[in-house]
DNA sequence: ATAATAAGTTAGACTAATCTAACATTAGAT
DNA sequence: ATCTAATGTTAGATTAGTCTAACTTATTAT
């Protein structure tokens, strides 16, 4: 059984090669907020448990055993994080803490249990996918709303980051998944948008936040 | 803020108090399973911190602060069982494994929030009493059912030993907290009581099971 | 092409939590 | 009262996870 330590480099591990592929030692020590010594010797003891790729200088990747014990961390996380919201009645942006926490408790029947009363859910409150009890994802490929054109409606389905601000700036303009947005106009000069949210508000939205919204062309 | 080992040390110091008063290094290494030199390298740290009264080679106590805490881990832990059964369905056998790890994720929200959810319960699944949110406990003496006489109606309210084995014995005859027992008769010979639950059914009890059994009288 | 910079590795030290072996103190039995 | 057995303490080693400092390899810019 992996340390907590150990789940949280193979879970950072994880993610940076969700979006890069290989992985540096920097990037994970950055991720990891630890020295790179740290990482390094991290990453040998990984190596030696047959959970990462690894040849001295090069880039890292995680093996296929090492994606899916992260997979499966990642699993509890965002169970934990939906169980959260729809169970205890937490906001969205209150759950990554404790989902932090509760992603290392080691029960099978515990988050069994979570999926059951949640029915199975697949998108945790973020948009983000759940992995399978296989560690398998589904990925699906969203489109940027910063990439979408005047006159389409959209429906925001992810975001693709989730930061404490971000989701508190979102509760501000009572912006939440689900909802169904028109393009209104697009200003040339910073590419800010002018949508109109559910029919009924009109949101003027920066270049920097309609970025991180990843919707679904209707 | 105590690590999780820690915390560990600090409840086991505060149930052993609860029993013995005073508290012997042995015991204390017997109940965490840890070599005698172990804890008492912790009862040395722990003294540092002001949470152990401590003289060499004298019996151990905890000081205020140290009990405070312990009865906030305490809390934690039978808040979590009972949100575990009442909540997520769990049954009370299943629930002390799961909350031995749950009691030390740090997010007082999160434990607000089971408190509010289970409206500010005070006992939990097996009777015993829930520290409050200062670590103030409310000690209810019950009687044992080993101690009742014939023809004595009483209420099952706590259990003085909650093991697994012996709440699935209780499952199996289908025994809970809150139910009404009547004593029908009692064995002089090796003190075992017939006895009729709630009226319907009637079951043999053995000394051994009567004397873990915490009664209030009707 | 090579020097400067960035990235990665090794060595050595530290802390927390654990152990065993050796030693010290206390308490109980006669 | 004192010797033995039980209990507690000290010393020294180990493992996991962390650090800084010193060194090595790879990459990039001119």
């Amino acid at each position: 059984m992996a340390s907590q330590t150990e789940e949280n480099y193979l879970k950072s591990l994880f993610l940076l090669a969700d979006t890069n592929g290989e992985i540096s030692l920097s990037d994970l020590s950055k991720a990891m907020e630890i020295s790179i010594p740290t990482a390094n010797s991290m990453v040998n003891k990984l190596h030696t448990k047959g959970l990462l790729k690894y040849k001295k200088y090069k880039p890292l990747s995680l093996t296929s055993k090492g994606k899916k014990e992260a997979a499966l961390i990642i699993r509890k996380h965002r169970l934990t994080e939906i169980f959260l919201v729809e169970v205890m009645g937490f906001g969205w942006e209150q759950v990554h803490e404790i989902a932090e926490q509760i992603e290392h408790i080691n029960s099978s029947v515990f988050f069994e249990r979570m999926d059951e009363l949640l029915s199975f859910p697949t998108i945790d409150p973020h948009g983000s996918p759940i992995p399978d009890k296989n560690g398998k994802i589904v990925w699906k490929s969203h489109e940027n709303l910063s990439n979408c054109k005047v006159g389409q409606k959209v429906k925001l389905v992810a975001l693709s980051q989730s930061s404490d601000e971000f989701l508190k700036f979102l509760n501000a303009k009572n912006i939440c998944l689900g909802m169904k947005i028109e393009i209104l106009s697009i200003e040339v000069f910073d590419q800010s948008m002018l949508v109109l949210c559910e029919g009924l508000r009109k949101e003027h939205l920066s270049f920097i936040v309609s970025e991180k919204l990843l919707v679904e062309v209707l």
